[in-house]
RNA sequence: UGGCCGAUGGUGUAAUGGUAACACAGAACAUUUUGGUUGUUUUAUUCAGGGUUCGAGUCCUUGUCGGCCAACCA
């Protein structure tokens, strides 16, 4: 409640704006909105924008959302990516009142097709796509009507029918809306509101030979479930100008449509042919590849839901075109699993430690803490012995002047445990260093400190007689310029050939009997999510994202 | 040569005729047993010209720039 009170005094967008006045104006007592997925790929970032929109708007105002398959096109649509769409909308947190086709009221629509036709608004054309195309006309010259535009209703009924029956074979005929040939606008030339497809329908079978296009689809399916307040992307606004010709000369229920615009990523592509491109030519390897934007890949990359919701929410929604920073979503995310994630370490590029002064054999247990932002989180056992695992980033012989990282002669407090000394670098035959050797501060355990030695960097690290051997899949941005599509060439040259780097890495034993579904914080590396390959004693996790890193940029300098 | 959208810091949004706000990104400093986190500071007279008004990012007008529209796709 009180958070509800705070979202009221906020800025409304222009869509909140619209429905307040529809709801203190009386002209609704309550919302309905839809969420018309066509089932013919998996959801993306764009399609999680729409969702948290769309089912947002029904979570702050009095009523509720449908989820209705735009399924007109039995070409291209699969009962593969019904099942997927749905799993990816319930994961987002959000339930559907109705679950609906368009294909539910293909029955519906034919008879509004007859209403038309009977009030000489429609009529039935043999003129092939080609032909169409040219009566179209241009944006700039008015098109020519269709020779078979003057039919009587009953030849046109009688016609229609034959279609429906199959009589046809596809191409031959359509069914076009008369309306004006001269029109301004393109999309009201008497567009086609049939076409013949002797296909089967992944719902209906083979009942139907015709299929309503999306304009006499979209529209009506609004009309039939009263939905109030349609929301679409800015390309289906000069649709507006149809969806309501149809609503007003059916004299059916007058649904609203209301566009905004698409919200771009830069690094990113949402185009779903692009994403079916990547997944058939093996780009990554499937819908639900980490680095695919797409709502399988992000979960499985390890995104939350709140860090897309509120990543969604805090672009917030408007009539300009736009791209959002990648970096936004990656501070969304690090800022939901630096509260949630639990802390681990893991050494990725080993370089072994021998402490010379720790006895042989023996395993000292330190503590640490699970999230030191959330003190209800505890903390977990982490074996301390005589030969660690640190990263060999994080020993230079010959250190530049910021690095305070482990260097000879220096002292680095290993996390949770004692502060060491660098005292000796061990090298092979081809001078290679093979380990560093230290020596320990015995008063300086964490939490007990009473050397009085100052170290300027707490590194993390692991037990070598400890570790656990895990596979770690490093991800980074899939595209390396902030527009793939944009100038010539195939988007695909850019991609990062680095996107994906699988290495072994080192872990403290805790990981080993962790929850699958956790996420961690691999102490200054990044935060990870077990993959859905992982095996029992094959773990396997994703990188999600990497944390900030100050040193990196001023190294980079 | 048409019609329809849009234009506010690098990015995304806000300001609803009363003197440009918030977040991200960037920069700097402080804090920190993660070079993480956290805190502080910092970055714009609102596409341009003209008009209305005591007062314009907001209203009007002209222009410029960008996007969309000529699939039997959605």
């Amino acid at each position: 409640m009180a958070t509800e009170e705070t979202k009221e005094t906020k800025s409304l967008n222009f869509i909140e704006e619209i429905i307040e006045n529809d709801l203190s104006n009386g002209k609704y007592d309550s919302i309905i909105t839809r969420f018309p997925p066509e089932p013919n790929g998996y959801l993306h970032i764009g399609h999680a924008s729409s969702i948290v929109l769309n089912f947002g708007l029904t979570e702050r105002y009095k009523g509720y959302t449908n989820l209705r398959f735009d399924d007109t096109n039995p070409v291209t649509e699969e009962t593969e990516y019904v099942e997927a769409i749905k799993e990816d909308i319930r994961w987002l947190g959000f339930e559907w009142e109705n679950e609906l086709y368009a294909s539910d009221y293909f029955d519906t629509l034919y008879s509004y097709a007859v209403i038309l036709i009977e009030k000489g608004l429609a009529y039935v054309d043999d003129s092939s796509s080609d032909e169409i195309a040219r009566q179209k006309g241009t944006p700039t010259t008015p098109g020519m009507d269709s020779p078979f535009r003057s039919r009587t209703s009953a030849e046109n009924l009688a016609l229609f029918e034959r279609m429906k029956a199959g009589e046809f074979p596809d191409g031959s005929k359509t069914l076009r809306a008369k309306i004006d040939m001269a029109h301004p606008n393109m999309l009201m030339r008497d567009p086609v509101l049939y076409r013949i497809k002797h296909a089967r329908h992944h719902r209906t079978g083979d009942k139907w030979k015709i299929y309503p296009m999306y304009d006499f689809a979209h529209g009506q399916s609004d009309s039939i479930e009263k939905v109030t307040h349609s929301l679409c992307t800015l390309e289906f606004v000069p649709h507006r100008e149809l969806y309501n010709w149809l609503i007003e000369n059916l004299g059916i229920y007058p649904s609203h449509q209301y566009e905004f615009a698409r919200r771009n990523v830069n690094h990113t592509i949402t185009s779903k042919r692009k994403l079916m491109q990547l997944v058939n030519e093996k780009y990554v390897s499937g819908w639900d590849d980490p680095r695919m934007p797409t709502v399988a890949g992000m979960r499985r990359r390890g995104y939350t839901p709140e860090a897309i919701r509120d990543f969604v929410e805090r672009i917030g929604v408007s009539k300009r075109e736009n791209s959002v920073d990648l970096s936004l979503l990656e501070f969304c995310v690090r800022e939901h699993l630096n509260k949630i994630a639990l802390r681990r370490m893991v050494v990725l590029d080993p370089l072994k430690i021998v402490i010379t002064n720790f006895p042989e054999g023996e395993t000292e247990i330190c503590r640490s803490e699970n999230n030191p932002e959330d003190p209800s989180s505890g903390d977990r056992e982490v074996p301390f012995t005589r030969e660690i695992l640190i990263e060999k980033d994080d020993f230079m012989e010959n250190p530049p002047k910021k690095y305070h990282r482990l260097s000879p002669g220096q002292h680095v407090r290993l996390k949770s445990a004692y502060i060491i000394r660098c005292d000796e670098v061990i090298r092979d035959a081809e001078g290679e260093i093979t380990e560093v050797r230290c020596s320990y501060i015995e008063n300086s355990k964490s939490g007990q400190d009473t050397s009085g030695v100052a170290a300027k960097a707490t590194l993390h690290w692991v037990s070598a007689a400890h570790a656990i051997p895990v596979e770690v899949r490093l991800y980074d941005r899939l595209f390396l310029v902030e527009n793939p599509s944009e100038g010539e060439g195939d988007f695909k040259d850019h991609i990062n050939p680095a996107s994906l780097k699988t290495v072994t890495g080192y872990a403290e034993p805790a990981l080993a009997t962790d929850s699958p579904g956790a996420h961690f914080q691999f102490l200054r590396l990044g935060y990870f999510y077990a993959d859905k390959d992982s095996a029992p004693g094959r773990l396997i996790f994703n990188r999600t994202t990497t944390l900030r890193d100050n040193f990196a940029k001023t190294v980079q300098k």
